[in-house]
DNA sequence: TTGAAAGCGCTACCAG
DNA sequence: CTGGTAGCGCTTTCAA
C-alpha cells in the first residue's frame, strides 16, 4: 500500500485532479459542494500533501535555510527559535547548517541549501571576512545577514547598534563615578573590533571619561587573567574595564580581587557581550545582552519582505541596541 | 536567464541525460572520457544539482526532521549541533522545528515534516506524555527519539541511565559523609520523576544513606526557594539535598545561607540536571551535565542504520551516563 | 556502456 | 467555475 495522491484524492471525490489542488491550496475559488466533497476525500483516504512534488512543478520549496557559526556554545537558540517560529508562521519550514571550519568551504555550506533550492537564507556570519564567498555564492536568491558581524552592504541585515550599546554602558560608568576606562580583549587589527573601540572612544567623550588604553587580548578567560596581570604589574591607573565579553571580563575581575583590587570599589569592570543565560538576580557581571530573538523576528520579516517585494530598492539595514544587565562587577545605576 | 539542467549539461557534453545523471550519483560506470566531458560541461555551464527533481524521482529527500521542545534555554545547542555535524557527514540535511504548545498539536509538527517527506525524524519529547500522538502520526518513517524523556517502546532511542546519574551524584555525596537524604523538586505523580526518586532511593541504599522525604515544588528558582523555606520553619533534618534542576539548587541554596545554614558544611545541596553553560572552574552547584553531543551522534547513527537495514528488529535503546560537576554547594571528593 | 522514454505528484495554463 | 493536460528536472527501468 502506498501513500495516496491527488489523483487518487480527485478520483474518490468525482472531481479532477485540478480542482482538488485548488482545494488544497485555496487559492481559486470552488464550489462549496465539491470542496466538501475534496475534504472528505482527504480525511478519508488519509492524504498527505507531497511538498516535494509541489516544490517541483512551482519551483518554490516553502524553505529557507539558517546557517549559524559553529561552536556558538548555546547563545544562539534564542536565534534560533525565534527564526523557526516567525518561519512556522509564515507556513515555511526551516533547514539549518553550521558552516564549515575552513574559510572558502563556506561556500560549500550555501551551496548545499541552493541544491535544496531553498527559497531564502539568513546567515548569522561568524565574523566579517568569512562570509564574502557565502553571500557571493548565493547568487539571485535572497540573503538576510544577522548578528554580531555583518558583511558588506549587498544583501539585507539585521544588526546590533554599537554606539547605543557603549553609548548605555559607557553612561552607565560614569554615572557611577569613573573617570577613565581602558578595553581588554578588542584588537584594533579586526574591523568589527575597530569599530567597537571607536565607539568607546565616543561614548567616553560624550560622558567625560578619559578612554585610556585598548589592551588586546585574547577573548576568552585566559585574556581576561593576562590583562589582569599585565594591569596590576603595570600600577592600575583606571577607574573602568570594558571587556570584549564576559568570560574576558570574569578571568579579569578574579585576578584583579585575587590581588586585593577592589571591584567595583576601585574598579568597574563591565562586557560588551553576554554569553550566559543566568537570569538570575545574582549577575557577577554587568554586560550587554542581545536581543536575538527580536533580530530572528526582524530578519524572517525582511526575507518574506523580499520575497514579495522582489528586492528592487537597496539593502536594508536594521539595528538593534542590546539589554544592559547590571551586576556586582560595577556600581551600576539604575536609572 | 534560467538555471541549467541536466538536459543542459548532457547536450553540451553530448551524452545523454542518463549518462549524465549517472556521472552525477557514481552510480554506474561511465567511460572516462564521457565522464569527464559531463563534468567539464558541469562546470563551464555552472550546473547546480536540483534536489527536489531528484527526491521527487527517487522518492527520497536526504533530508531529515529534527523536532525540539520549546523553551529549552539554549541547552539543547550542543544536541543540535552535534545531529547537524553527523547529518551532514552522511549528506544529509537537516529541518528543524519546534513542537507546538498545544499537547495534540504535536502530531502537527509531525505532519509538516512528513509532508516535507522527510526521510526519518530524531525527536526530543518535553515529556513522555506529549510525544504518544506525535510518535503515532510518524507512521512507517523511521524515528529515533532522544533525550530526558522517552516515550514508550516502539521506537529507536537515546536516552539517560538514571541509576547510573544517581549513583554518581549520591556516591559523591556519600564520599563526602552525607547521612541522609531528601530530593526537592521530583513529583511522583510524573513517571519520569517516579523513576528519578526510585533511582535515588536505590542509591541511596547501596550507598548506606537514608532517603528522608521527596519535596515537591515547581522545577524553577522559585520553587527552591520555596522548599528552602518549608525546610527551614519545620527544623532541619537531612545533610543532603538532590534538586531536580540548578535552578531550583539555586534558589534552595540562596535561601538556606540567608538562614544561616552552612552550605555545603551543614547540607550539601547537588542538582539532577545542568542548564548552564559555564564550563569555568567557579562552579556554584553541583550538578550531573547530559551528554548532548554524544547522545545527538548516536541518534543519527541508529537513523542511519534504520534506513539500512529496514528496521526489523525491535526498537533498540541506547543509555548514557551524565558527567558529575563538582561546585561549591556540596563538599565534593573528586575520587 | 549507453540512450530512449516513462513517469515521480503536483500546479498552472488554457479551454470550455 | 471546472477539467484536461503539459510539463517541473530528475532517476531508473528497459533495450540496444
Amino acid at each position: 500500500m502506498t501513500q495516496p495522491t491527488l489523483a487518487d484524492v480527485a478520483t474518490a471525490a468525482g472531481v479532477s485532479v485540478a480542482t482538488a489542488s485548488r482545494v488544497l491550496s485555496g487559492a481559486r475559488f470552488v464550489s462549496d459542494d465539491k470542496a466538501k466533497a475534496v475534504r472528505k476525500a482527504i480525511t478519508s483516504l488519509g492524504y498527505r500533501h507531497n511538498a516535494v512534488a509541489s516544490a517541483l512543478r512551482s519551483q518554490r520549496t516553502e524553505t529557507v535555510g539558517l546557517i549559524l557559526p559553529r561552536y556558538s556554545t548555546g547563545f544562539l537558540s534564542a536565534l534560533i527559535e525565534s527564526v523557526s517560529d516567525a518561519l512556522d508562521d509564515a507556513g515555511l519550514s526551516l533547514v539549518l547548517r553550521y558552516s564549515s571550519d575552513g574559510e572558502a568551504h563556506d561556500a560549500d555550506t550555501v551551496e548545499a541549501l541552493l541544491a535544496r533550492r531553498v527559497d531564502g537564507m539568513i546567515i548569522c556570519p561568524p565574523s566579517e571576512e568569512v562570509s564574502r564567498d557565502a553571500i557571493a555564492a548565493a547568487g539571485r536568491v535572497p540573503v538576510v545577514q544577522v548578528g554580531r558581524f555583518i558583511f558588506g552592504n549587498s544583501t539585507d541585515s539585521v544588526g546590533l547598534d554599537d554606539h547605543r550599546a557603549t553609548d548605555l554602558l559607557v553612561g552607565s560608568l560614569a554615572a557611577s563615578g569613573a573617570r577613565s576606562l581602558l578595553s581588554v580583549g578588542l584588537s584594533a587589527d579586526v574591523p568589527a573590533d575597530a569599530r567597537r573601540i571607536g565607539a568607546l572612544r565616543a561614548s567616553c567623550a560624550v560622558n567625560g571619561l578619559t578612554f585610556v588604553d585598548a589592551i588586546e587580548a585574547d577573548a576568552v578567560l585566559a585574556g581576561g587573567v593576562a590583562a589582569a596581570n599585565r594591569l596590576v604589574d603595570t600600577g592600575l591607573e583606571v577607574d573602568a574595564v570594558v571587556c570584549a565579553n564576559d568570560d574576558v571580563a570574569h578571568g579579569l575581575t578574579t585576578v584583579l580581587r585575587l590581588n586585593s583590587v577592589d571591584v567595583p570599589g576601585q574598579v568597574q569592570v563591565a562586557s560588551l557581550l553576554d554569553v550566559s543565560f543566568d537570569d538570575g538576580d545574582s549577575r557577577a557581571i554587568t554586560t550587554l545582552r542581545h536581543p536575538w530573538e527580536a533580530m530572528g523576528q526582524e530578519a524572517v520579516r525582511l526575507l518574506l519582505d523580499a520575497f514579495g517585494g522582489g528586492g528592487t530598492a537597496g539593502a536594508r539595514r536594521v539595528t538593534f541596541a542590546p539589554q544592559l544587565l547590571l551586576g556586582a562587577s560595577t556600581r551600576g545605576v539604575t536609572d
